[in-house]
This record gives structure tokens, C-alpha cells and sequence, in this order.
DNA sequence: ATTTTTTACGAAAAGCGTAACAATA
DNA sequence: TATTGTTACGCTTTTCGTAAAAAAT
């Protein structure tokens, strides 16, 4: 039988025209390439090329070898790309969250659970990461609601719930709480990547504008301006609470998020135990 | 990159389950397939198999590996069955015929005409020869009319005419010329492989019974036999004349036929020297 | 005990490069 | 004369088979 090497080198005759050129790219000798194409008429039982005393040209059984070389040399090279994904995916966990919160727990948790796994993670909408479960994409995701569809587990996996922070001197500043509408209007300051939180925030002000800062900058920012912002419980847990700004809740009942991690059942099997885990420890 | 050889091998593997036993129908030692299956999946950089101490067994990958291998493997080999047909067909003239007279003309010059050439040649119905000439499978064909199609030539390349060849003592054998109805009813002697010869007379001859021979047996069966048969003036110039026999015309036009050799405009250019010679000999 | 895979080692085969040759433009 | 393809020859690399070892049924 003859071999892919052997195609791929037909196929550079075809695209460069003469053994020397085409050797040349193949980093290959001309004879070496000469004597190739010969076995390839040998292995084929049938001759490719009108050999001239010092020219050498495809003939009609040539033309027709290079496209079915062209295909098969494509699917070749689709075979090994599609493997080396699948290997990779192999060695992946794909996880989806909603908001950045879930993230802080999930991602130690699965490392240190899946210590041979990469662990990758990316924030998208609610419709996304429900959509890209189902197709295998994401092997988790963390939703505010459970899911329902046979063959997947939700589990509760902790709440979050969203503050203003007010400079000392904005006038709402003393309220011990406040709804979301009482701050309509207002432009405030909003970090990105917040997930559905923004949609949640910008549904219920819809007459706020929002103006999102590079995360690094953010803090800096804060302390400077006399603009209104967010912050949750969580996120006051995890980074120094900003300095110079009330904490005052929120009192709309949309902004108390309890998070569900949702996977298929048969896969993951060490999850579970981290799920129930994870509703004691809440760091 | 690795090869198509390698392939080959892994699909023995699946087949077979065992490497032995792969190794085996692959005419191979053990060892070696051992070695060329590692060396496949470095080649792809990816395991395929789960490599216990005493078994081999393909992975997740090497099942998808199986796929694209079959896949590969199945083009390989049509892409040399493909070629070895084209290139058998680049060194066929195949002759189509609605009758056994024109191919005793034509294929001998047309061998004479190509002699590196292997011409093959069939007796078919008319509507398949000119379907069969449109899509390429044949170069050539003789046919009782010439056909109009743009691009093809037609060219007349002699006629012939039907007798019947009747026992002395039958009723009508003093006849000077006989029509095919004449006899309709009678039983009748076939030589087999008659083309179109045989459509004429049975839709002529509606109530005659035909009984067809052996061609080989057919001349000792006509000798001791009473039935009518026919011949044709082609026929009596290439055979003996059948022996105790009266040979009398037969004046239905149907029968008078002229032959037409019909081909690809821009193929055989060698034929229309040998079409223009044919007019001339027609021995 | 037999079967199966892997490793080790020497031998066979295949493939390559350099050089030389032939032919063409 | 420069370029192209084929042939010849020696060398390297690859691949193979046998033998031996390790492990499992």
C-alpha cells in the first residue's frame, strides 16, 4: 500500500510543478522525491506522470490521484487535529458560572479535587450556559435557579446578596436600606464582568447609566469618585471593603441570589461530594 | 506524520481485539505491531490505548481514531481501485453493437489501428448502446441508423440483408423471394447472440416459436434438422453455407439494414481514416 | 500452563543524500 | 551554461523478527 508521506509529496508537485521545487519545500533531496513518486506509481500500479527525458509532468491518472490525495491528505490532518482536541478536552474541566462569586469556591475546589485536569472557566449569560451544558461544551455551571432536565443534578451551592456603596456624603447615605428604584437615575459605577448581575441591576434602573471601569483600575477609581456603586457580601468577604463608602443593603427581593451548580449525573463523579461540601464551607 | 500503514493496523486491532491476533492477519510479528501502535500514537500525539501490563484496549481516542482510520482507510483504497479503472479504461476501446456483422469488421482494424489498445466489445440493445455512448462507456458503437446527437459523428459502414435458409423439401424453398410473414407461425432456428436481429423477426413474425442454440452446436443442429433458420449475405460471405439448404431472399425492407458506427467527435482520431477505408472493404 | 504485552538486540530493509550522468532550453 | 530528472552508490534510519521477561487468566 502506499503512504500519506507519498500523497503529501504528490501534492507538492502539483502545487510547485517541478520534483526540484518541490523537493526543496518538503526539505528533501530532488532524487529522493524522484524516486518517491516512482514508488508511488509502483504502490498504485499505475503510471502518474509523463516521465520526458528532463521533464516530468502529471498525466490524466495523475490529475486524478492529486484530488483524491487532496481529500484523503485532508482528512488526514482532520483526523490528528480532532484527536489532539479530544485529548485535550479529556484532561478539561469547562466551567460556566453566571456571576463571578461562584467562581471564587468552585475553581480551588475542582483543583484540588481534579488535580491531573486543567480547570477553565469563563462568565456568560443564563441562556448560554444552559445551552452549552446540554451540548457538552461546559461540564458545570453555576445558575441563580436549579435546572430541570432529566439526567442533570442542581445543587445548591450559596447565596449572594447586593449592596449600594454610597459616599459618606450622598444623601441616602444614612438609610439603613434602600430598593434598587431609589437610586434610578443616578449614574453609577459598575466593575465588568459581573455576569447577570448587570442585567439584574440594569432592568431594575433603567434610567441609571452605567459607566464599566477595567477591573484593575476599578478600586482607584471608586475612591475617587462620588459616584454610587455595588458591592455583595461575598465580594466584601473576598477583597477590602472599599474605604470612604456606606455598605447600605438592598432591600428588592431580585438582588438575594442563591446559586445552584448544575451538571450531568453521570459525569463528575467526585463532585458530588465536593457539592455537599460546599454547602457548609462558604469562604 | 504517520501513515496509512499504521492505520491499516490499528483497524486489525479493532477487529481482532487482541494485538496478537491483529499481528497474525496483518502477517506481522507481535512485537512489531506493539511497536508501530506506540509509534502511531506519538505520531498523533495522543494515547489510544489503555496500556495494562498483560492487555491493550482502545481508549475514548482510539475509538474516535477507529472512525477517522475507516474513513481514510475506505478512500485509500478506492482512490487505487479508481486509478487502476481509469487507467485500464485509458487502454480500452469498448465497441458496442446492435449485431455480430459490424464487429467482424471492426475490431479487427480497430486492433490493426491501436495495437497498444485492448478492445472489448459487446452486442447490446439499441437504446442501451446510445445511452451508454453518451455517458462514456463506450467509445464506439454500430448501430442500425445514424444518431444526431451534436458533437457525435455517424458514419455508414455497410449493410446487410436477411434470407431464410430453408430445408430443400420444404413448401416454400422454390420461391424466388419470401416475405417474413410467410412463414410466421413455423418453428424457427435461432443462432443466439443475434442483437437486434432477433427484435426484427419475432415482432414480424409474432406466432413463430424460436428455438436458440448453442453457437457451437448450432451448425450440426441446422444440418440435421427441418426447421427454417435464417442467414445473412454478411454471414454466408464469413461462414460456410449451411449445407442441403436453399437460401432465399426476404423482401421486407425491415430487413435490409445499414450499419452506422457512431463515436465521440474529438476521441479516435485515428477512426475516421479507418470509417472512410470501411466504406471501400467490407470483406 | 498458556496467553498477552513489552523490552532488548541483532539483522534486514527502506529511505536518504551526494555525486555522476543525460538531456533540454 | 544552467536547470531538470534519472541512475548509482554508500550510509543512516527505520522497521522487523527472535528471544526473553513480566504479568495475567
Amino acid at each position: 500500500m502506499f503512504e500519506l508521506n507519498q500523497l503529501e509529496q504528490l501534492l507538492a508537485f502539483a502545487e510547485y510543478g517541478t520534483l526540484s521545487a518541490a523537493a526543496e519545500h518538503l526539505h528533501l533531496s530532488q532524487p529522493a522525491l524522484s524516486r518517491s513518486m516512482r514508488r508511488l506509481e509502483m504502490d498504485l500500479s499505475v503510471p502518474l506522470f509523463d516521465h520526458a527525458k528532463n521533464k516530468i509532468a502529471l498525466n490524466e491518472n495523475g490529475e486524478l490521484a492529486v484530488k483524491y490525495a487532496e481529500q484523503i491528505v485532508r482528512e488526514a490532518k482532520e483526523m490528528k487535529e480532532s484527536l489532539v482536541a479530544h485529548e485535550r478536552a479529556r484532561h478539561t474541566i469547562f466551567l460556566g458560572s453566571c456571576a463571578p462569586a461562584p467562581l471564587w469556591t468552585l475553581l480551588p475546589n475542582l483543583s484540588a479535587l481534579y488535580p491531573d485536569m486543567t480547570i477553565t472557566s469563563e462568565i456568560r449569560g443564563l441562556d448560554t450556559l444552559q445551552e452549552k451544558l446540554l451540548d457538552k461544551t461546559y461540564q458545570l455551571i453555576a445558575l441563580p435557579y436549579p435546572i430541570e432536565e432529566p439526567g442533570f443534578a442542581s445543587q445548591e451551592i450559596g447565596e449572594e446578596h447586593l449592596y449600594f456603596t454610597l459616599p459618606s456624603a450622598h444623601p441616602l447615605a444614612e438609610k439603613k436600606s434602600l430598593h434598587l428604584a431609589d437610586l434610578n437615575g443616578e449614574t453609577m459605577l459598575l466593575r465588568p464582568n459581573l455576569g447577570f448581575w448587570t442585567d439584574i441591576v440594569k432592568k431594575a434602573m433603567p434610567d441609571t447609566s452605567f459607566l464599566t471601569q477595567d477591573e484593575n483600575a476599578f478600586d482607584e477609581l471608586v475612591r475617587f469618585s462620588v459616584l454610587p456603586t455595588f458591592a455583595t457580601d461575598l465580594a466584601l468577604q473576598r477583597y477590602n471593603p472599599p474605604e470612604g463608602r456606606v455598605i447600605v443593603p438592598i432591600e428588592d427581593e431580585a438582588v438575594n441570589i442563591h446559586y445552584y451548580c448544575c451538571y450531568r449525573k453521570n459525569t463528575l463523579s467526585k463532585l458530588t461530594k465536593l457539592l455537599q461540601a460546599k454547602g457548609k464551607s462558604k469562604n
